[in-house]
DNA sequence: CAGTTGATGTCAGTTACTGACATCGACGCT
DNA sequence: AGCGTCGATGTCAGTAACTGACATCAACTG
């Protein structure tokens, strides 16, 4: 047995997704996180950049597994389909997890310190996904379009699926975005979404 | 004459733009850019909130104006075309103003901190836009799709006429970016922008 | 078993930000 | 003119995020 209390990081995430539930993120304070894990706020900056990374230690995988996604797609499919086929994959990924998901999007939702730290890691997102697809030889501009067309697809999805009784799962709300999204670049007056 | 040196938000803001273009943003501290104003560090506080807003006092004047644009599109247009009227008010206004523009987007562009206030400020004009597309009669998905693709075009208009050796017009790029959104998701493969 | 390593602890320091109270020209009222 | 209020600023003390330097000590290595 090491000298300390194993998954040091993971305690400290849990420590504070919990407290800043309870409490509010802005009145829990890292020394309090720290010590609620067995551990010093010292501990907690070599771990975590600041005090709102804590809850975002997925973001890589979730970035990676969308890009894979995307970057996997048949070379012969359209920049929107790659995109419709990495939307798939990280949907799935969400499906099981709706309870840490909702109860970690409230918190996020509270704090406009943290909502800035969400958009920018969906900003890193499209960044990633734009450079996929300029790797499946999608011209730039091309290429940035679809991506941020991608992240606003899954954000307004995302949002559906999280919030209220919304009883679809989140891969099937993406499609349907995507398919309303189409429907608005083409120029239909008003189209209400039809399932 | 009053008490003090007038325009004091005008001052801290010329001041703090300047420090973080030299010095950059981190290493200017709060207390550099009120002196600079001759004014105090209690002072900047009471102006803007952080050290960040000082960057972004315009920004609900450019809500406003996209958002009462696209309000006062013909009611027989179709979302993204009243979207396209409001892309076009705020283009026009940035056009005189490329060289602050580019100067402050410098300073935003390298340091993570300001990006996030950036991304932020963003999302709120996206929920602005979503608002008065809902006001126009549009289904609430529908009009948080338009809006966020209304901000994605700008975006990456924003990002061609900024960098670079552009130089086409804003309005002009963004007219362009539009196009090619409704290219890309009508599901053309890969097609190049042909301006 | 001695030396090294790596994760943690300890501590002092900087700086963003806040609340409470003091100051004093401008302005309106009499 | 004199007086009282007001509003923008200054002063000062305090909290908490974050950082750098150094100490500790179990585990591993040869």
């Amino acid at each position: 047995m090491g000298r300390w209390e194993p998954n040091t990081r993971e305690r400290l995430a849990k420590a504070a997704l919990d407290l800043y539930g309870e409490r509010g993120f802005e009145r829990t304070t890292v020394a309090e996180i720290a010590k609620s894990a067995g551990l010093t706020e010292r501990t907690f900056f070599r771990h975590y950049a600041d005090k709102r990374e804590v809850l975002f230690s997925g973001a890589i995988e979730f970035e990676q597994l969308f890009a894979r996604a995307v970057a996997d797609a048949p070379p012969s499919a359209a920049p929107i389909d790659a995109l419709a086929s990495g939307l798939d994959a990280i949907c799935a990924v969400f499906e099981e997890r709706r309870d840490f998901a909702r109860k970690r999007q409230a918190v996020i939702s509270a704090t406009a310190e943290l909502r800035e730290r969400e958009l920018i890691k969906l900003a890193s997102l499209a960044a990633a996904l734009t450079e996929t697809l300029r790797g499946r030889g999608v011209p730039s501009t091309t290429a940035a379009l679809t991506a941020e067309t991608g992240v606003a697809v899954f954000k307004v999805a995302f949002e559906r699926w999280i919030t209220g009784d919304e009883a679809r799962p989140l891969g099937r709300l993406a499609r349907e975005s995507l398919a309303e999204l189409k429907a608005v670049a083409v120029g239909g007056n008003a189209p209400a979404s039809e399932v």
